[in-house]
DNA sequence: CGTCGAGTTGGCCCTTGGGCCAATGCTCCG
DNA sequence: CGGAGCATTGGCCCAAGGGCCAACTCGACG
């Protein structure tokens, strides 16, 4: 479950790719050299934590192309950190605000790429975080059944049942018997947690 | 109160001051030129709304280091979008990681310029609409006295009544009436409504 | 010394929330 | 057809929230 972090190496020039690898192997990284970025991408899976080392100019797929590939998983990107020989201004700035951790010029300096795979190896982590924190709580959103979903918008709303019940069309009853449900599926206690829940929910998607 | 937005452009040749100047204001943008960063850092004021446009590099403070200068206001950054003539990689990226809504290079093309400083523009307006609604909050926050307080912060993690006045050691009864002076001081009438606010306030700080 | 704000507490009473048990009506599925 | 799941409702009772009025203590301030 904990699975290691994998630093995911794409580069056309094999001699690079040697070069970075054995670095980035020598600081203790599980490395994944690719020499064809179509290959890299599709044998990539993104549920498993890592980061991505990128040349920015490759033949087919450039490293910006292959950026926007890797960012479109569930709203949660693959950290990427680019390295390059010959690129210019606009591209580093199309990829850092395309979100880039880095973009290093080559040669590259140890410390540079040390320090960006770092800080994308934290980036990663907190992603997982959250998302596998977002993914256990809309799950547990979705064995709510309908009814208790409307409720739990309410009371979220700071509605009274008396309130909800008139929203809704029935009696305060009904409303307690549902919210209590839906507090009990969701494994929580009180209202704030409720709150907070929501806010997490809804501040994503 | 709704200060039009302005444009602080800062670049050490005059030629460029002009041209810039000329092609913003003929968007209809209100435009502060000023050759020297010195005396634009001297006369800055935080609170009026706009962005800034800065040359990279220039004698005595350069761009790095006005942006820098200009992101200490409480939490909240200056927009700033570069523009430069002889920059290079490195510099552009540390400026994009020191959050610069765009970085551009000589000859500038008017429709990027336009496209950053209109980004800058609303980027601006979000951050200044979130900041004062922020302060709007901590200033009925701070009316609070150091009792009401404490409530407030176990109200929100959800602790009973009766729970808060035994970790403060006094009586439910003592609580209730701390609570609803809070409440009231607040202009708060649900807890849902108090828990959002309490994670808005501690989200940013 | 007297007032004022802050913190406390009590009593009284009403509103809300919520648990337990029981029961009904409906729809969908094997 | 006979459950299963869902929505609904009633009764009963207790816990928690909250408003109103009154009162007391204490330290600060003038």
């Amino acid at each position: 479950m904990t699975d290691k972090f994998i630093v995911y190496l794409v580069d056309d020039d094999a001699g690079v790719l040697k070069a970075l690898s054995r670095l980035l192997r020598g600081k203790g990284y599980d490395v994944r050299p690719y020499l064809s970025p179509r290959v890299f991408l599709e044998e990539h899976d993104a549920t498993v934590p890592g980061c991505a080392v990128l040349d920015v100019s490759m033949p087919g797929l450039d490293g910006l192309e292959l950026q926007r590939a890797l960012t479109v998983a569930n709203g949660f990107h693959r950290p990427v950190v680019f390295v390059t020989g010959k690129g210019d201004i606009p591209t580093s700035v199309r990829a850092m605000k395309a979100g880039a951790i880095d973009f290093l010029t080559k040669p590259v300096k140890d410390v540079d790429l040390f320090e960006a795979v770092s800080r994308a190896e934290g980036r990663d982590a907190e992603m997982r975080r959250l998302q596998s924190e977002l993914e256990s709580m809309q799950a547990k959103v979705d064995t709510l059944t309908p009814r208790e979903r409307e409720v739990l918008t309410h009371v979220v709303a700071g509605r009274l049942n008396k309130q909800i019940a008139g929203d809704l069309g029935t009696v305060e009853k009904t409303i307690k018997v549902h919210r209590s449900r839906m507090m009990e599926k969701l494994g929580i206690r009180t209202v704030a947690d409720l709150v907070r829940m929501a806010e997490k929910l809804s501040r994503t998607k």
